[in-house]
RNA sequence: GCGGAAGUGGCUCAGUUGGUAGAGCAUCACCUUGCCAAGGUGAGGGUCGCGGGUUCGAGUCCCGUCUUCCGCUCCA
């Protein structure tokens, strides 16, 4: 099914939203939230496999963007920041959009985007009797218009025991802030010059007008986002294009299909209020190109507001040129959920065997719940399953393994195929004289057999050649 | 938030004009088999989203509510 409006779009992974949904719940990836009181709207659990593929998810990114970069450094601020924060940020002022509806036709207009309202001031937007003032109508059928309402997309919740306005905090909308206010910080403590780096991977909250679409749009969400601070402009620009490809690439280099995602650069009137640039990674959902991921050009926005709201100083002093500058960012925003959503739904694989259904996920080993399964072709020997046991033990010092003994053998493949297992290690009546045992490859089918003693060294460096990129 | 559709065992669904719930798959146990979803026997699991109403009696009719999906607005 592809969109027709799109002459260049390509067919998703999955047809059906349905489909996933319902192999997530299965499988123990995804479950909707407090589900025996009926669900809570736009939020999902993590299941016992689910939690390991996001986990793992974490991980490559963390390990691309921290560990393998001598540029970039790790924080972890927390939810919770201090009311200013939000202020300065922008986002008390455009995240509380102040909403008008038709009485018609129930559609719902920003009144800052009417015809009529240019110039007005926030105060002005605020004001109960500024639709009558104006003379505001419905710009699509000319209906009568509500007063304005704010809907604000942050959550609120009280820092101490009583609740009162003065101590109203919110949940944090977006990470990007906790690594702001820690630049002079991170700064310091680091020793790090320009250009460098901070990266984050949190919980963020927001109040959605229309969640959805599984966990696409959920109003509590994860995070993995990075602030590139480099000198002014020009830099900003280079970083930009060197950010770009190299994300895309990351999404590539785990197994989504290259065709499946594009590019597209944000119109100048369609930018967030602190972006000078941005240009989305998209992923071809089932419902559509959906952004997987934002590159933003933020400019000097947040360290001179912030440096100018707190009194602080959040210039960098270059000691080659003896200048003073704010530094302006290059941000990578990407959700968490997303990614391990678009890697399910990418890796999906269906197969007719004898009029059979047969599901697959054909994971990257990075990403797979678990790295191996352990199966015995014949449970009656209990040598057999004894050393099934043994082989299992060790890898687990290493990886996440399973064992399984519940079913015939082909059955059990198939359970490990659905679930997205790369590899099989399957011990029979022969591992006990030869001391060897078979190791079965999801993707290539191939099978090899390797002395019980290498088996883990085995499955590692298989694990080691696919991080790499290279054929195990 | 508005308009439309839907909510029945873990999943996919059936349930005839209202008469106190079924199937396939899945799960578990035992027997059998032993390298790509084999077979047999048996078992567990549902107050039919939730609340209220009409009725002698509601999965089935009415109202409310919650949730999900499809369209209108925004983002990771």
């Amino acid at each position: 099914m592809t969109d027709p409006r799109d002459p260049n779009d390509v067919a998703p992974a999955v047809d059906d939203l349905e489909t996933i949904v319902s192999l997530a719940k299965r499988r123990g990836f995804v479950f909707p939230s407090s589900e025996i009181y009926g669900g809570i709207n736009a939020v999902w659990d993590y299941g016992p496999l689910g939690v390991e593929l996001k986990n793992n998810v974490k991980q490559a990114w963390w390990r691309a963007m921290v560990q393998e970069r001598d540029d970039v450094v790790g924080l972890d601020a927390g939810i919770l920041m201090h009311p200013q924060v939000w202020v300065t940020s922008g986002h008390v002022g455009s995240f509380s959009d102040p909403l008008v509806e038709c009485a018609t036709d129930h559609r719902r207009f920003r009144l800052d985007e009417l015809p009529g309202t240019e110039g007005l001031s926030v105060t002005d937007l605020a004001d109960p009797g500024i639709v009558e003032r104006l003379g505001l109508r419905c710009p699509v059928d000319g209906g009568p218009l509500s007063v304005p309402r704010r809907f604000n997309l942050m959550f609120k919740t009280f820092m101490g025991p009583v609740e009162e306005e003065a101590a109203v905090i919110y949940l944090r909308p977006e990470t990007a802030q906790g690594s702001y206010v820690n630049f002079k910080n991170v700064l310091q403590s680091s020793r790090k010059k320009l250009p460098f780096g901070i990266a984050q991977i949190g919980k963020s909250f927001r109040n959605e007008i229309s969640p959805g679409n599984f966990v696409f749009r959920m109003r509590e969400f994860e995070q993995m986002e990075m602030q590139y601070f480099v000198r002014p402009e020009a830099a900003a620009a280079t970083a930009f294009d060197d950010w770009l490809p190299r994300r895309l690439a990351w999404y590539e280099r785990l197994g989504v299909a290259p065709a499946r995602l594009r590019l597209r650069e944000h119109a100048p009137d369609e930018l967030a209020h602190y972006a000078k640039k941005a240009i989305d990674v998209e992923y071809r959902f089932p419902f559509g190109w959906k952004e997987l991921e934002g590159v933003h050009n933020r400019g000097d926005f947040d360290l001179s507001r912030h440096a100018e709201a707190s009194g602080e100083s959040l210039e960098y002093f270059d000691q080659a040129t003896g200048e003073h500058v704010v530094p302006w960012v290059v941000e990578t925003a990407a959700g968490a959920d997303r990614a391990a959503f678009t890697f399910l739904v990418d890796a999906y694989r269906e197969e007719e065997v004898r009029g059979e259904t047969r599901v697959s996920l054909a994971l990257h080993p990075d990403l797979a719940p678990y790295k191996v399964a352990v199966l015995p072709l014949l449970k009656k020997r209990p040598e057999i399953v004894a050393l099934c046991h043994a082989i299992k033990a060790d890898l687990q010092r290493h990886m996440m393994a399973v064992y399984d003994d519940t079913a015939a053998i082909g059955k059990l493949y198939r359970r490990q195929d659905e679930i997205g297992t790369p590899w099989c290690i399957t011990v029979d009546v022969d591992s006990l004289d030869d001391g060897a045992v078979t190791v079965r490859d999801r993707d290539t089918m191939t099978q090899e057999r390797v002395p019980v003693e290498g088996v883990t060294r085995r499955i590692l460096d298989r694990l080691e050649a696919a991080r790499a990129g290279t054929p195990g």
